[in-house]
DNA sequence: CGCAAGTATTGATCTGGATCAGATTTACCG
DNA sequence: CGGTAAATCTGATCCAGATCAATACTTGCG
């Protein structure tokens, strides 16, 4: 393996990058690294290997802030556990459970990392009416913003086949990634392929098998958990056609 | 066709169930009426079948509260327009693109109806910081609902059979109408076939089958677009197999 | 009232991806 | 390290639903 291959999701993003900070920032506290915030934040606390940061039941109250490493959540739907979402370095994690008394995913960890940890339920008490204001106002754009994430994955819905579904999602992980500072095109999937399979609607075989495609075009390089894109202009016209 | 078929969404909602009332009451106004919301909100404005509330990429400015008729939204993804939902009376279309300069989606009526308009850019300066707080907080438990029910129409996405997503379409419809107020067993899907394929991702040839099919069964009575349920446990038993 | 345009329905065919079965590679742990 | 369980990958079969084609129904409008 090239020595430069970079495992993207285990590093940490900037606190400039981070929801943290911006959190902060709507605050009024300009400092880079939020120190303001510790009363409600429980700051770059290390998280394990499939550690559960909320399971489906719980009462609500925290919200999670990605700072390295990945998580991923599902709920069950129908019976039986279903892939919802995967959250990279920047992203907030449990804002949908706001308005709610419990939680509806079970959200863990796919590997080492840190979180920082906001106490939600404690904004009310701990704020000054301007800076709640703020923060409301920051957090009602992150819920817009989660829902136009989900009604980006809603269009999965729509498209005919495996490779548009697989391309789709491979360039939406990219531009994640590219929207924090990231090398977008070469990164690891810390996920496995069952879970992207189930995230996708699709067969695992299926999606080993389209993956296996795309590097074949010369359009991708698998390297186990690591992918390159090799060719986006092509990946966006196989999405368009 | 019985005389005591009910049109549900050409009926209105009850104040009491409005979004627009909750909306009044959170700002400590407990009048019906919400008359004192009258400075930001243009209430029950009539609009006609095909009229647009709001075009993608048009600036954003207003949320629109379904007093009765109903709404379909489009977006265009990958370069055609896609069918992303449908607003029933009760409900509040525009609340993703909080936060963004422009609409992401088109949001037109499917029938005759009445809207109440609220002027999101106005918040600010017309509410007093405690009602500003009230209503943001109202806000964000709406696109954090809204954002639940995105994730409800996500995972049509993993259901295997047209039969399962053609029966968790009416249901999701059933209890969208029963939430707020109206019969949920029979009611009328002011959409078109088309428009319903779209949005399930799937041929309209097959959602016609399907809904046939489920007819054959006796579970549910099709007349043109209105639709009872006669058996709702057995549909909800087709999609926990 | 009748024609045209859109909308809905039925019928026949064919293919992409699910499914099952098995081989191989990778990751984990003492 | 080496051994075992889990994850990944390959191959073969089959069917649900897409697609194409043709026909009915419905609606609006002059």
């Amino acid at each position: 393996m090239a020595p430069d291959m970079q495992l993207n999701t285990t590093s940490a993003v900037m606190c400039r990058n981070c929801a943290l900070y911006q959190t902060a920032r709507v605050l009024g506290l300009e400092t880079p690294d939020c120190s303001s915030l510790n009363r409600i934040v429980l700051r770059n606390h290390p998280v394990n290997k499939n550690e559960v940061l909320y399971r489906e039941g719980e009462s609500f109250r925290y919200l999670y802030l990605i700072h390295s490493g990945s998580c991923i959540s599902d709920a069950t739907i129908l019976g039986h556990s279903r892939v919802m979402g995967f959250y990279l370095p920047g992203e907030i994690a449990g804002i949908e459970n706001i308005g709610q008394k419990t939680c509806n995913h079970t959200t863990r960890a796919l590997e080492k990392g840190t979180i920082c940890q906001l106490d939600f339920s404690a904004l009310d008490e701990t704020l000054t009416p301007s800076e709640l204001i703020n923060v409301q106002k920051y957090l009602l754009g992150s819920a817009a913003g989660h829902a136009r994430q989900l009604q980006w994955e809603r269009s999965l819905t729509g498209m005919q086949t495996a490779e548009q579904r697989v391309v789709a999602f491979l360039l939406n992980i990219a531009s994640r990634l590219d929207s924090h500072g990231f090398h977008a095109l070469q990164f690891r999937l810390p996920m496995s392929r069952e879970a992207i399979a189930d995230y996708l609607g699709l067969a695992m075989e299926t999606v080993i098998r389209t993956l296996k495609s795309l590097q074949n075009q010369s359009l991708i390089t698998i390297k186990a958990k690591n992918i390159e894109i090799n060719d986006e202009a092509a990946l966006n016209t196989l999405l368009n056609s």
